[in-house]
DNA sequence: TCCTCAAAGATAATAATTATTATTTAGGAA
DNA sequence: TTCCTAAATAATAATTATTATCTTTGAGGA
């Protein structure tokens, strides 16, 4: 099981410790993208030691190391999303739900709109949708 | 000049004060999606005793009545944005511009995808686009 | 002109994040 | 396996953006 993250970490050129192991398994296990709160309150069921500073720190460095992303809500708390493949995300208006849209036609749609539509003085790297609105559930 | 944005604020049921008409008119007049920082350094100019809280204050209450909206960056700091029409962002992964972008063959484009699209549990208010990459000048 | 309540100013408080520094430890080398 | 060193962690302090509090001021109606 957290062989996975060993693995991961070890490909990544990163020190495996029982920290980062733990970080990343939160961040895999919690859904809805968790802010750095939400993991420490999680973590420390079984680190009950572990820094808060070490958990932005390892963060910062999954991030850099292109193992998370950061998401940006309309309240001002920074979140991370360990799902890494082009997506797009669904925000709930009511409460701070987001989840994730995956959308292969989309995608391309996009792509092949902006493919005959350049934008002038601007190279595209990247389109993500914020796609706000209400869940029926 | 300053007509337009006592006029503005009156219609708003908002008390015209030399703070708030100051306030209007830096976020009219500065691009790039001013920070609040911005927005003070802009107006001590002009009225060095400004208190930053009265700031926040009034762009808190310009955001509640509809005169400005919120940006979410990847940074730690909240933008403004003064443009109110449906409208796309630009964003420059190399330096913290951001540019709007106005397209409407797009927006039809994506309004159309989602009416034969549905999302599943998820009522769609809003769909803006992120588009990152780099400026050429 | 006067009055009143909302707005502004000053300041303190908060909350998320970052920086600092001493201690510990992963993992390669001997 | 043990030792060594650079990197990671813990603890703590500092920072930064923002919000709250409370007193004073002034916009705008009576």
């Amino acid at each position: 099981m957290s062989d996975f993250y060993r693995k991961t970490l070890k490909e990544k050129g990163l020190k495996v410790t029982p920290q980062r192991v733990a970080i990343f398994e939160a961040i895999t296990h919690l859904k809805n993208h968790p802010t750095a709160e939400n993991i420490i309150a999680y973590i420390k069921k079984n680190h009950p030691n572990i820094s808060v500073g070490t958990v932005y720190k390892v963060l910062d460095s999954f991030v850099e190391n292109k193992l998370l992303s950061k998401v940006k809500t309309e309240k001002d708390i920074m979140r991370y999303d360990s799902v890494l493949t082009n997506h797009h995300h669904l925000y709930c208006t009511e409460t701070d739900r987001i989840e994730d849209y995956e959308d292969e036609q989309l995608n391309e749609l996009i792509e092949n709109y902006f493919k005959t539509h350049k934008i002038k003085n601007f190279n595209i790297q990247e389109v993500k949708l914020q796609i706000s609105g209400k869940f029926n559930n």
